[in-house]
DNA sequence: AACCCCAGCAACCGCGCCTGG
DNA sequence: ACCAGGCGCGGTTGCTGGGGT
Protein backbone atom coordinates (compact mmCIF):
# COMPACT_ATOMS: atom_id res chain seq x y z
CA UNK A 1 0.00 0.00 0.00
CA UNK A 2 1.55 2.90 -1.19
CA UNK A 3 1.76 6.41 1.16
CA UNK A 4 -1.00 9.22 0.61
CA UNK A 5 0.53 12.49 -1.59
CA UNK A 6 0.69 15.09 0.49
CA UNK A 7 -0.86 17.31 -2.13
CA UNK A 8 -2.38 16.55 -5.49
CA UNK A 9 0.74 16.23 -7.78
CA UNK A 10 -1.00 17.54 -10.75
CA UNK A 11 -2.40 20.75 -9.68
CA UNK A 12 0.92 21.96 -8.19
CA UNK A 13 3.79 23.97 -9.80
CA UNK A 14 6.84 22.74 -9.57
CA UNK A 15 10.54 24.06 -10.10
CA UNK A 16 12.14 27.06 -9.41
CA UNK A 17 10.20 29.71 -7.46
CA UNK A 18 9.52 33.38 -8.79
CA UNK A 19 10.04 36.58 -7.24
CA UNK A 20 6.06 37.23 -7.10
CA UNK A 21 5.47 33.70 -5.39
CA UNK A 22 8.84 34.50 -2.50
CA UNK A 23 7.11 38.03 -2.37
CA UNK A 24 3.74 36.56 -1.59
CA UNK A 25 4.62 33.77 0.63
CA UNK A 26 7.18 36.21 2.49
CA UNK A 27 3.93 38.74 3.26
CA UNK A 28 1.73 36.27 3.81
CA UNK A 29 3.71 34.51 6.28
CA UNK A 30 5.79 38.20 7.95
CA UNK A 31 1.53 39.18 8.81
CA UNK A 32 -0.05 35.85 9.95
CA UNK A 33 2.99 33.27 10.63
CA UNK A 34 2.68 29.74 9.07
CA UNK A 35 -0.53 28.53 10.84
CA UNK A 36 1.20 25.43 12.23
CA UNK A 37 0.24 24.04 8.96
CA UNK A 38 2.24 24.06 6.00
CA UNK A 39 -0.06 22.06 3.99
CA UNK A 40 -2.81 24.09 4.12
CA UNK A 41 -0.71 27.24 3.71
CA UNK A 42 -0.75 27.18 -0.19
CA UNK A 43 -4.16 27.09 -0.04
CA UNK A 44 -4.10 30.57 1.87
CA UNK A 45 -1.47 32.63 0.34
CA UNK A 46 -3.33 31.57 -3.10
CA UNK A 47 -0.11 29.65 -4.43
CA UNK A 48 -0.40 26.66 -6.47
CA UNK A 49 2.33 25.31 -4.85
CA UNK A 50 3.23 21.99 -2.22
CA UNK A 51 2.94 22.90 1.56
CA UNK A 52 6.10 21.27 2.21
CA UNK A 53 7.38 23.40 -1.22
CA UNK A 54 6.48 26.31 0.85
CA UNK A 55 7.89 25.32 4.11
CA UNK A 56 11.19 24.63 2.39
CA UNK A 57 11.27 27.54 0.47
CA UNK A 58 10.82 29.77 3.38
CA UNK A 59 13.35 27.88 6.23
CA UNK A 60 16.17 27.70 2.81
CA UNK A 61 15.43 30.80 1.49
CA UNK A 62 12.74 33.45 2.70
CA UNK A 63 13.75 33.38 6.46
CA UNK A 64 15.20 36.25 8.02
CA UNK A 65 18.34 36.52 8.76
CA UNK A 66 20.06 33.65 6.61
CA UNK A 67 23.35 33.47 5.23
CA UNK A 68 24.13 32.22 1.82
CA UNK A 69 27.87 31.60 0.89
CA UNK A 70 30.78 32.53 1.97
CA UNK A 71 31.39 30.22 4.42
CA UNK A 72 34.26 31.18 6.69
CA UNK A 73 36.89 29.06 8.39
CA UNK A 74 35.60 28.82 11.67
CA UNK A 75 32.75 27.66 10.11
CA UNK A 76 34.49 25.14 7.94
CA UNK A 77 36.00 23.77 10.90
CA UNK A 78 32.63 23.33 12.73
CA UNK A 79 31.32 21.39 9.80
CA UNK A 80 34.08 19.27 9.82
CA UNK A 81 34.25 18.54 13.42
CA UNK A 82 30.92 17.81 13.56
CA UNK A 83 30.31 15.59 10.42
CA UNK A 84 32.85 13.27 11.83
CA UNK A 85 31.16 13.16 14.83
CA UNK A 86 27.79 13.26 14.41
CA UNK A 87 27.72 12.32 10.69
CA UNK A 88 25.30 13.72 8.00
CA UNK A 89 22.72 15.15 10.40
CA UNK A 90 22.70 18.50 8.61
CA UNK A 91 19.49 19.81 10.97
CA UNK A 92 22.07 19.50 14.13
CA UNK A 93 25.19 21.05 12.17
CA UNK A 94 22.86 23.66 11.20
CA UNK A 95 21.72 24.29 14.58
CA UNK A 96 25.25 25.14 15.44
CA UNK A 97 26.07 27.71 12.29
CA UNK A 98 23.28 30.48 13.52
CA UNK A 99 21.98 31.85 9.73
CA UNK A 100 22.99 28.76 7.81
CA UNK A 101 20.31 26.46 6.63
CA UNK A 102 20.60 22.77 6.52
CA UNK A 103 20.54 22.32 2.76
CA UNK A 104 22.91 25.13 2.50
CA UNK A 105 25.40 23.63 4.61
CA UNK A 106 24.57 20.08 2.73
CA UNK A 107 25.89 21.64 -0.37
CA UNK A 108 28.49 23.24 0.64
CA UNK A 109 29.86 20.03 1.88
CA UNK A 110 29.32 17.69 -0.57
CA UNK A 111 30.30 20.47 -3.12
CA UNK A 112 33.33 22.02 -1.72
CA UNK A 113 34.24 20.91 2.30
CA UNK A 114 34.30 17.16 0.98
CA UNK A 115 36.93 17.55 -1.70
CA UNK A 116 38.86 20.41 0.07
CA UNK A 117 39.25 17.73 2.64
CA UNK A 118 39.63 14.61 0.98
CA UNK A 119 42.74 16.22 -1.13
CA UNK A 120 40.28 15.59 -4.06
CA UNK A 121 42.03 17.74 -7.38
CA UNK A 122 39.90 19.82 -8.82
CA UNK A 123 39.36 20.82 -12.31
CA UNK A 124 41.52 23.23 -13.95
CA UNK A 125 44.49 22.09 -11.17
CA UNK A 126 45.73 19.34 -12.72
CA UNK A 127 43.86 19.00 -15.94
CA UNK A 128 40.76 17.56 -16.84
CA UNK A 129 39.64 14.35 -17.09
CA UNK A 130 37.05 13.32 -20.13
CA UNK A 131 34.06 11.20 -19.30
CA UNK A 132 35.00 8.63 -21.89
CA UNK A 133 37.41 7.28 -20.10
CA UNK A 134 36.52 5.18 -17.46
CA UNK A 135 40.03 4.98 -15.83
CA UNK A 136 40.33 8.70 -14.72
CA UNK A 137 38.87 10.11 -11.31
CA UNK A 138 35.45 10.97 -11.17
CA UNK A 139 34.28 7.88 -12.37
CA UNK A 140 35.15 5.41 -10.66
CA UNK A 141 35.10 6.56 -7.50
CA UNK A 142 32.49 3.78 -6.73
CA UNK A 143 34.68 1.11 -7.47
CA UNK A 144 37.37 2.47 -4.93
CA UNK A 145 35.09 2.42 -2.16
CA UNK A 146 34.99 -1.22 -0.50
CA UNK A 147 31.47 -2.47 -0.70
CA UNK A 148 30.79 -3.37 2.28
CA UNK A 149 30.87 0.37 3.79
CA UNK A 150 28.72 3.14 2.65
CA UNK A 151 30.22 5.85 1.19
CA UNK A 152 29.58 7.89 3.56
CA UNK A 153 30.64 6.02 6.17
CA UNK A 154 34.10 5.52 4.71
CA UNK A 155 33.90 9.48 3.78
CA UNK A 156 33.91 9.59 7.87
CA UNK A 157 36.40 7.24 8.63
CA UNK A 158 38.64 8.99 6.00
CA UNK A 159 38.37 11.75 7.11
CA UNK A 160 38.36 11.28 10.94
CA UNK A 161 42.09 9.09 10.41
CA UNK A 162 43.29 12.19 7.98
CA UNK A 163 42.61 14.48 10.75
CA UNK A 164 43.98 12.08 13.11
CA UNK A 165 47.18 11.86 11.33
CA UNK A 166 47.39 15.93 10.90
CA UNK A 167 46.95 16.18 14.66
CA UNK A 168 49.52 13.18 15.56
CA UNK A 169 51.26 11.79 12.73
CA UNK A 170 52.04 8.49 15.04
CA UNK A 171 48.30 8.04 16.50
CA UNK A 172 47.69 6.14 13.14
CA UNK A 173 50.37 3.93 13.31
CA UNK A 174 49.54 3.11 17.30
CA UNK A 175 45.74 2.52 16.25
CA UNK A 176 45.39 -1.67 16.59
CA UNK A 177 42.40 -1.79 13.77
CA UNK A 178 44.75 -0.42 11.62
CA UNK A 179 47.11 -2.77 11.99
CA UNK A 180 44.72 -5.61 12.70
CA UNK A 181 47.51 -8.48 11.64
CA UNK A 182 50.56 -6.81 13.91
CA UNK A 183 53.20 -9.39 14.96
CA UNK A 184 51.01 -9.90 18.59
CA UNK A 185 54.08 -8.99 20.87
CA UNK A 186 54.46 -5.47 19.11
CA UNK A 187 51.27 -5.16 19.19
CA UNK A 188 51.78 -5.38 22.64
CA UNK A 189 54.51 -3.33 22.69
CA UNK A 190 53.11 -0.59 21.27
CA UNK A 191 49.88 -0.93 23.17
CA UNK A 192 51.72 -0.38 26.25
CA UNK A 193 53.34 2.34 24.78
CA UNK A 194 50.28 3.95 24.17
CA UNK A 195 49.50 3.75 27.21
CA UNK A 196 52.95 5.20 28.58
CA UNK A 197 52.28 8.28 26.27
CA UNK A 198 48.69 8.62 27.66
CA UNK A 199 49.62 8.59 31.31
CA UNK A 200 52.53 11.13 30.28
CA UNK A 201 50.14 13.19 28.68
CA UNK A 202 47.52 13.06 31.74
CA UNK A 203 50.03 13.90 34.39
CA UNK A 204 51.41 17.13 32.14
CA UNK A 205 48.00 17.85 30.38
CA UNK A 206 46.43 17.48 33.90
CA UNK A 207 43.25 18.70 32.73
CA UNK A 208 40.30 16.92 31.42
CA UNK A 209 39.13 14.98 28.19
CA UNK A 210 38.48 17.28 25.39
CA UNK A 211 36.13 16.58 22.82
CA UNK A 212 36.41 17.39 18.94
CA UNK A 213 35.41 21.06 19.52
CA UNK A 214 37.23 21.55 22.12
CA UNK A 215 34.80 20.83 24.89
CA UNK A 216 34.77 19.49 28.19
CA UNK A 217 32.80 16.14 28.23
CA UNK A 218 31.06 14.85 30.83
CA UNK A 219 32.58 12.34 32.85
CA UNK A 220 30.33 9.19 32.42
CA UNK A 221 31.09 9.06 28.76
CA UNK A 222 34.97 9.59 29.39
CA UNK A 223 34.59 6.54 31.65
CA UNK A 224 35.22 4.18 29.07
CA UNK A 225 37.33 5.17 26.55
CA UNK A 226 39.96 3.73 24.15
CA UNK A 227 42.09 3.59 26.97
CA UNK A 228 39.91 1.31 28.50
CA UNK A 229 39.70 -1.02 25.52
CA UNK A 230 43.79 -0.47 25.46
CA UNK A 231 44.55 -2.10 28.75
CA UNK A 232 41.99 -4.56 28.46
CA UNK A 233 44.03 -5.88 25.50
CA UNK A 234 47.40 -5.13 27.15
CA UNK A 235 45.77 -7.52 30.13
CA UNK A 236 45.02 -10.11 27.85
CA UNK A 237 47.42 -10.78 25.35
CA UNK A 238 45.62 -13.98 24.14
CA UNK A 239 43.06 -11.50 23.10
CA UNK A 240 45.62 -10.28 20.55
CA UNK A 241 45.07 -11.96 17.26
CA UNK A 242 47.11 -14.28 15.47
CA UNK A 243 48.86 -13.81 12.86
CA UNK A 244 47.42 -16.09 9.90
CA UNK A 245 49.83 -17.05 6.99
CA UNK A 246 52.05 -15.14 4.38
CA UNK A 247 54.86 -13.12 5.58
CA UNK A 248 54.62 -11.30 8.32
CA UNK A 249 57.08 -8.03 8.56
CA UNK A 250 55.86 -6.59 12.21
CA UNK A 251 53.29 -4.69 9.52
CA UNK A 252 50.90 -7.21 8.20
CA UNK A 253 50.58 -7.51 4.61
CA UNK A 254 49.60 -3.50 4.21
CA UNK A 255 52.02 -1.36 2.25
CA UNK A 256 51.30 1.44 4.11
CA UNK A 257 53.71 3.41 5.93
CA UNK A 258 53.20 5.50 9.37
CA UNK A 259 51.85 8.50 8.68
CA UNK A 260 49.72 7.48 5.67
CA UNK A 261 46.43 8.69 4.97
CA UNK A 262 43.20 6.55 3.63
CA UNK A 263 43.01 9.83 1.33
CA UNK A 264 47.07 8.39 0.25
CA UNK A 265 45.93 5.12 -0.34
CA UNK A 266 45.23 3.74 -3.57
CA UNK A 267 42.02 1.57 -4.38
CA UNK A 268 44.21 -1.91 -3.72
CA UNK A 269 44.69 -0.26 -0.30
CA UNK A 270 41.08 0.62 -0.12
CA UNK A 271 40.06 -2.88 -0.79
CA UNK A 272 42.86 -4.02 1.52
CA UNK A 273 41.59 -2.39 4.34
CA UNK A 274 37.57 -3.88 3.38
CA UNK A 275 39.12 -7.48 3.51
CA UNK A 276 40.16 -6.57 7.01
CA UNK A 277 36.98 -5.43 7.87
CA UNK A 278 36.67 -9.38 8.13
CA UNK A 279 39.15 -10.02 9.78
CA UNK A 280 38.06 -8.23 13.05
CA UNK A 281 35.73 -10.29 14.73
CA UNK A 282 37.75 -10.40 17.66
CA UNK A 283 37.52 -6.32 18.17
CA UNK A 284 33.81 -6.74 17.71
CA UNK A 285 33.49 -9.25 20.79
CA UNK A 286 35.57 -6.36 22.66
CA UNK A 287 33.60 -3.99 22.05
CA UNK A 288 30.10 -6.37 22.95
CA UNK A 289 32.29 -6.54 26.57
CA UNK A 290 32.53 -3.09 26.88
CA UNK A 291 28.37 -2.55 25.39
CA UNK A 292 27.68 -4.75 28.15
CA UNK A 293 28.62 -2.08 30.97
CA UNK A 294 27.51 0.92 29.17
CA UNK A 295 23.43 1.42 29.53
CA UNK A 296 23.35 4.04 27.51
CA UNK A 297 24.71 1.65 23.89
CA UNK A 298 21.58 1.44 21.58
CA UNK A 299 20.98 -2.25 21.06
CA UNK A 300 22.39 -3.93 18.48
CA UNK A 301 19.74 -5.13 16.85
CA UNK A 302 19.55 -2.30 13.97
CA UNK A 303 17.09 0.10 15.75
CA UNK A 304 17.00 2.60 13.61
CA UNK A 305 19.50 5.35 14.79
CA UNK A 306 17.81 8.50 13.44
CA UNK A 307 15.42 8.00 16.80
CA UNK A 308 18.73 8.03 18.87
CA UNK A 309 19.89 11.44 20.42
CA UNK A 310 23.33 11.20 18.81
CA UNK A 311 24.39 13.89 20.04
CA UNK A 312 24.27 15.80 23.66
CA UNK A 313 23.65 19.58 23.76
CA UNK A 314 25.59 21.69 26.12
CA UNK A 315 23.70 24.22 27.34
CA UNK A 316 26.92 26.55 28.38
CA UNK A 317 28.53 26.42 25.68
CA UNK A 318 25.79 25.38 22.89
CA UNK A 319 28.10 22.65 21.28
CA UNK A 320 26.91 19.42 20.28
CA UNK A 321 29.36 16.33 21.38
CA UNK A 322 29.27 12.75 20.30
CA UNK A 323 27.45 11.25 22.82
CA UNK A 324 26.60 8.05 20.93
CA UNK A 325 29.21 5.66 19.88
CA UNK A 326 26.04 3.43 17.76
CA UNK A 327 26.71 5.86 14.80
CA UNK A 328 29.79 4.72 14.28
CA UNK A 329 28.97 1.08 14.49
CA UNK A 330 28.60 1.50 10.38
CA UNK A 331 31.86 0.91 10.83
CA UNK A 332 31.73 -2.35 12.29
CA UNK A 333 34.96 -2.44 15.00
CA UNK A 334 37.14 0.38 13.45
CA UNK A 335 34.07 2.66 13.91
CA UNK A 336 33.76 2.19 17.39
CA UNK A 337 37.19 2.60 18.24
CA UNK A 338 37.34 5.65 16.05
CA UNK A 339 34.57 7.30 18.81
CA UNK A 340 36.52 5.73 21.60
CA UNK A 341 39.24 7.98 20.42
CA UNK A 342 36.94 10.98 19.53
CA UNK A 343 36.20 10.80 23.29
CA UNK A 344 40.03 10.59 24.55
CA UNK A 345 40.95 13.84 21.93
C1' DA B 1 33.13 31.01 -31.30
C1' DA B 2 31.24 26.78 -30.25
C1' DC B 3 31.10 22.97 -27.65
C1' DC B 4 31.73 20.15 -23.62
C1' DC B 5 32.10 19.20 -18.94
C1' DC B 6 31.59 19.99 -14.26
C1' DA B 7 30.79 22.63 -9.89
C1' DG B 8 27.38 24.82 -7.42
C1' DC B 9 22.95 25.29 -5.97
C1' DA B 10 17.84 25.15 -5.53
C1' DA B 11 14.31 22.23 -5.24
C1' DC B 12 12.09 17.72 -5.11
C1' DC B 13 11.21 13.19 -3.17
C1' DG B 14 10.40 9.71 0.01
C1' DC B 15 10.91 7.89 4.46
C1' DG B 16 10.52 7.91 9.42
C1' DC B 17 8.98 10.30 13.49
C1' DC B 18 5.61 12.78 16.13
C1' DT B 19 1.19 13.90 17.63
C1' DG B 20 -3.64 14.13 18.11
C1' DG B 21 -7.96 11.76 17.59
C1' DA C 1 -3.18 0.43 20.96
C1' DC C 2 -3.92 1.93 16.54
C1' DC C 3 -4.29 5.04 12.67
C1' DA C 4 -3.81 9.05 9.77
C1' DG C 5 -2.01 13.43 8.77
C1' DG C 6 1.65 16.69 9.21
C1' DC C 7 6.41 17.70 9.87
C1' DG C 8 11.36 17.30 9.48
C1' DC C 9 15.24 15.33 7.61
C1' DG C 10 18.63 13.48 4.43
C1' DG C 11 19.45 11.87 -0.16
C1' DT C 12 18.97 12.83 -4.88
C1' DT C 13 17.95 15.25 -9.10
C1' DG C 14 18.17 18.63 -12.52
C1' DC C 15 19.19 23.24 -14.04
C1' DT C 16 22.55 26.92 -14.82
C1' DG C 17 26.72 29.36 -15.36
C1' DG C 18 31.52 29.31 -15.90
C1' DG C 19 35.82 27.58 -17.36
C1' DG C 20 38.61 24.68 -20.36
C1' DT C 21 39.50 22.77 -24.93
Amino acid sequence: MGRAPCCDKANVKKGPWSPEEDAKLKAYIDEYGTGGNWIALPQKVGLKRCGKSCRLRWLNYLRPNIKHGGFTEEEDNIICSLYISIGSRWSIIAAQLPGRTDNDIKNYWNTRLKNKLLGRKRRGNAGRFSSKDPNKEGNNEDSQSPSSLSSSALERLQLHIQLQTLQDPFSLYNNPVVWPKMHAPLLREKLEQSLRLLDENRQSLNSPVQSLSGNSLPADLTSISLEDYTRSLVAEPSLVPEVRGGVDDGFGTSNMGAGATMANCDENEASLIDQRMGELNYYDNLGNGLKDNLAWWPSGDGADMKSESGSSWDSSTGNVFPTDPGMFQEFGAVGESIWHQSLLE
